[in-house]
Formats: structure tokens, C-alpha cells, sequence
RNA sequence: GCCUCGGUAGCUCAGCUGGUAGAGCAAGGGACUGAAAAUCCCUGUGUCGGUGGUUCAACUCCACUCUGAGGCA
């Protein structure tokens, strides 16, 4: 029989990671994170990692987990370890509870999804950029050619996945698209696990308003020293890493290119949009059971609410 | 009290000599399969301060009025 798993999802700044210690000690469970950034270790104000003493004993995976300077961390190397662990966490007869709001790193557990086997390759990336520089069109055109169904599916501005295109091709030899399975359909193959999804939403007013002092919290805390030793460290701040917010905007004043207070401006505003494009990303999953806290009186009522839902549900998904 | 300049989108403002309005920022919607807190696509949301007048037609001209800033007494 799967395993079964319990996702937390929702905007930053929705009451996760509050909401999953209590939910975790209600269901006897170890908390999975899926955050793209949490990953990181040393990046800790900036991506409200739960402190040690917030954690309130309960054991958390795929925090810390990478270094700053790893280029190469992707949602196939967290698929990869976060696989592990929820088998491990199952196997002691715990619930795995994975919490986060990187929507993609959700998918990668919720859905039979298969990365190719060709990883990605800082210096075949560098060189395609550069060709992009060079002569602004030329990867499009060159995946039309090489990869139609692919460049049919992206949009000509959109360097990322050309470029993730193009590598394959010149990685493996095959294109992206030859990797079929890799786009099966979700009904084709039985998810890796049965899964309950819970989606934590607030009106838009009140979670802008959140993330207003979420990030005033942070800097209060200590968020421009944690990112001055990134800054001393002389980290290259094209780092995957380093594009977190925040720290993204934080660098670029170190710099001498912003002053603080348009820094933290920014990072407020790109909070908000970054919360946006979540609850779209979020929005078209059919199988989140939604509850607004707005509709319980303290996270008590809360986490009791969450946990029905899972007594209820048998973890299938909806069958649509 | 008098004079001057303003009042147009959430904000800052553009709108020549009359033909019911447009930029930037903010915002909203969407995509997303090995960088995803990344990357990319789409969208103007408006009693033009109010009332009356001139006109076929008023954001635009006139009168009055409300309101903000500055100046002179």
C-alpha cells in the first residue's frame, strides 16, 4: 500500500509553518519542508526557516540541507531526498507532513512526475546565454528546429526553458520532448503517494497586509546582517541561491545600488507578487481542500479542521 | 480679503487651437515538469472636484461653487 502524506500548502506568510507544528503533534507527524530556499542553509531570517525552539521538537527534513554556492540544487534532487524520507518517516509508522509553498517541489511528490535523466549544466547554460547575447533570438530559433513541439509550447521570451530545452538536446543527444513520459498526463500513472492537501488562503488584503510585517519582522530580527556575511563571503549574486527575497534585494544595496529603504519597499512588493503567483500556481489544484483562517476563531480550531479533512479523506485525490 | 497655480486611474502626472481620455509606477489575471522566492505571457481598472451655461458636441470655453498649495495685503 502507498504511503500516506499529509501537504500543507499556501501563499508565503498564509500561517504554515505555525500551523504545522500543532498539526504535526495532532497527527504524530515529522514535517517534510518544501521551500526552495529553506533548502539553504545559512539563508534562515530571509526564508522564515523555523527556528530550532519553533520547531518545538518535532523533526523537520529538507532544511539545510544545501550550500549557498550549489548551482545544481533542483526539484529532482528534492525529489530525490524528500522521497527518502517520507519512505523513512512511514516506515517508524509517523505521518510525513510536507509543508511549503514551492509549488513545482509539491508537485514533484503529489504527482507520478519523472525528471529526465539529464541534469542541468552550469557551463552549458553560461554558453547558451551567451549565445543569447550575442544575437537575441537565436536559441528560440534553434529550438524550432531542433525541438518544434517544445518551441511550439513556450513562449519565445521565455530564455529559462528554452535554454533547459536546448541543454537536454545537447546533453543527451534526444530532445525534450523525446522524453514523453516525462509529460504523461497524471492520469496515466498512480501518484507516489495518497495524499491529503490542505491549502491555507486569507483574504488578499489581510495576507498583503501580513507580508508587510513579516518582512519588517525580518529586518528587525536581523535579516541585513544575515545577509551582510553572504554579502562579505563574496558569494556571485547570480547564485540560484541568492535570488531568494530578500536577500536579492538586500545585495543589491551592499552594493551601493539601492538604498535600504527602496530595498525593503522592494522586497515587500515582490513578496506580494511572489504571493500571487502561488495562489495561482495553487488555484488550479483541483485536489487542495481550502480553509480560510478567517473562518476559525485560533489555530486550535484550525489544526482540528485540518485533521478531519484527513480522517475523511483516503488520501486518492479527486476523481475528476 | 485679493492674486496665482492646481484638482483627470490606487499613486505621480500627460491631454495642441472643443469630437466622452493615456503614460509610468502600483494592481489584477494566467502559464509553469532538473535555476521555480526563478522565468515568462496578457490586462486600463475613470460619475476628468461639483452645479449650471455656450455648442450638434465640453476633460478642454464661460460663470458660480467646493477644495489644496503658494504669494500679496
Amino acid at each position: 500500500m502507498r504511503p500516506r502524506i499529509f501537504v500543507l500548502v499556501g501563499p508565503t506568510a498564509c500561517g504554515k509553518t505555525a500551523a504545522s507544528i500543532l498539526l504535526a503533534k495532532k497527527l504524530n507527524a515529522e514535517i517534510i519542508s518544501a521551500d526552495s530556499i529553506q533548502v539553504y542553509r545559512g539563508l534562515d531570517i530571509g526564508s522564515a526557516k523555523p527556528t530550532v525552539q519553533e520547531r518545538q521538537g518535532v523533526p523537520h527534513y529538507m532544511l539545510d540541507v544545501a550550500d549557498v554556492t550549489d548551482k545544481e540544487f533542483s526539484v529532482a534532487e528534492f525529489q530525490r531526498r524528500a522521497a527518502m524520507d517520507i519512505q523513512e518517516i512511514s516506515s517508524r509508522g509517523k505521518l510525513p507532513l510536507v509543508v511549503g509553498g514551492t509549488g513545482l517541489y509539491i508537485n514533484a511528490l503529489t504527482y507520478p512526475l519523472q525528471f529526465t535523466s539529464v541534469p542541468g549544466d552550469p557551463n552549458i547554460r553560461a554558453a547558451l546565454r551567451q549565445q543569447e547575447a550575442e544575437e537575441e533570438g537565436t536559441l528560440y530559433k534553434r529550438l524550432q528546429q531542433v525541438d518544434p513541439q517544445s518551441a511550439k509550447r513556450l513562449h519565445p521570451n521565455d530564455s529559462k526553458r528554452i535554454i533547459r530545452a536546448l541543454e537536454v538536446y545537447e546533453v543527451s543527444g534526444r530532445t525534450l520532448t523525446s522524453y514523453g513520459v516525462d509529460f504523461a498526463n497524471e492520469a496515466s500513472a498512480e501518484p507516489p503517494y495518497r495524499a491529503t492537501i490542505v491549502g491555507l488562503t486569507m483574504e488578499r488584503a489581510a495576507l498583503y497586509a501580513r507580508i508587510e510585517q513579516r518582512v519588517d519582522d525580518m529586518m528587525r530580527m536581523g535579516l541585513l546582517n544575515e545577509t551582510g556575511r553572504l554579502f562579505e563571503a563574496g558569494y556571485p549574486h547570480t547564485l540560484p541561491a541568492l535570488q531568494g527575497l530578500g536577500y536579492k534585494q538586500l545585495l543589491r544595496h551592499l552594493r551601493g545600488e539601492t538604498t535600504l529603504k527602496e530595498a525593503v519597499e522592494e522586497i515587500k512588493r515582490e513578496t506580494r507578487r511572489f504571493a500571487k503567483r502561488q495562489i495561482t500556481w495553487f488555484k488550479r489544484d483541483k485536489r487542495i481542500h481550502w480553509l480560510n483562517t478567517a473562518d476559525y476563531e485560533n489555530m486550535e480550531a484550525l489544526c482540528n479542521a485540518m485533521c478531519s479533512i484527513y480522517k475523511q479523506d483516503d488520501g486518492e485525490g479527486e476523481k475528476k
